[in-house]
DNA sequence: TTCAAACTCACTGTTTTCAGTGATGCGATT
DNA sequence: AATCGCATCACTGAAAACAGTGAGTTTGAA
């Protein structure tokens, strides 16, 4: 191995970053060059600098795992990606797959796993922690075993970048008008917005959408 | 100081343990000499052992933070408490210390800040960390700041039934019409309810309603 | 290049929500 | 007996949400 494999680490609980950071920091070929509070952070950092490995919290305020992924996807930034879980987000495993994450680690497994996962990403080998796995055999096998698992899956990855930010704003009470000022779209625009999610998500009023959004803690 | 504060770690993410252990373990007064993933560890563990700080999270499975915390106030051990928020949690703060709790910290504070509560606590002196500082002025001050502190605490408590009826249905998606059809009232009744509720829990909308909803555990 | 999806906006019309005010009856409290 | 909280309802008017349709532009993928 020439260089050191350098990391990134994004998530919104400090305590955890400098955590992980010290744990990674003991290991000779790994080091970790930066870290980020939020999805925004790390759009920022990654247009200056680079990393071999993004290690990505799927909750995070302003913009979320999965949104940052997205957004790398379409970048076309060269470097790995492991997703951060800290509940079952075993439903989003499969499609978070398909929008270039390259490795699962729920924060419930050993610290260990992060290392293993950096190393197997690294090399090319994607990775996936021990219970994301049984998650996964849980799913398959259609009895679910956790609490969270909703009928229509996949709403959420029906709904466009701009119906999710609307969305969070109708959870936060906004009105229309408020929206629209806020996204600077007209009124109309951000109506349209709505019908659709009423739509999509099949729910009959604002209430719906933001119970829809608590649910798949997109808020 | 003649040996070294013994503390204990409990968290149900073992990437956390495991970060404020190597954290901790760089201080020569510090020394963690255990760690639990769920709040019944955390009871067993106390049962043979002991340890001056127990570092304790208030989201874990089986048996949570709060539960813990009554349970070790009935058995009168005498090591401190300090307990680990993941979001804002500000509203159970006040709660907590009556039962014991010596000090705060919220996961997005950065990590020295548990050696700070650690070693304030152990002499004595109760800590909580800024953030969870500021979340309470701004409960004291009853006009939220920030996104997730609410209202006064007990806002709950000034509904009336059929109010928190009225709440219940509009946190499902109910339309006045519905509301009027299925409690048998006239739609102006329910319409007052929902304007009373909106007043009392000083919220924009029926989406603030709902939210209130299900911060409260209502639904 | 072509095509589909996403983003943007407009117009019309209906329904619901929000806001304020006021009123009645009933039961419990003082 | 008087008061107070609660439940119930009515009326008005303004604002917002909901519903349907259509249409131009941009952008990315095939």
């Amino acid at each position: 191995m020439k260089g050191k494999i350098k990391v990134h680490v994004a998530d919104d609980h400090k305590v955890l970053i400098e955590g992980i950071m010290a744990m990674l920091n003991t290991d000779k070929d790994i080091q970790v060059v930066g870290s980020s509070l939020t999805g925004r952070q790390v759009m920022e950092w990654f247009e200056t600098n680079e990393a071999d490995i993004l290690i990505l919290d799927i909750n995070m305020p302003e913009l979320d795992g999965i949104e940052v992924l997205k957004k790398f996807n379409k970048k076309k930034y060269h470097q790995k990606i492991i997703m951060l879980s800290s509940y079952d987000d075993v439903k989003l495993v499969k499609e978070l797959t398909t929008y270039g994450a390259d490795g699962f680690i729920s924060k419930s497994s050993a610290g260990e796993h992060i290392l293993k996962a950096i190393k197997s990403v690294y090399e090319g080998v994607p990775y996936f922690s021990d219970d994301i796995k049984e998650g996964l055999f849980n799913l398959a096998i259609g009895h679910k075993v956790t609490e969270g698992s909703r009928l229509e899956p996949n709403a959420i990855n029906t709904l466009t970048d701009r119906e999710l930010e609307v969305l969070k704003l109708i959870a936060k009470e906004y009105s229309t008008q408020e929206m629209a000022d806020e996204l600077l779209l007209s009124v109309n625009t951000v109506e349209t917005y709505r019908k659709n999610l009423l739509k999509k998500l099949n729910v009959k009023n604002a209430v719906g959408l933001a119970m829809f959004a608590v649910k798949n803690r997109i808020i």
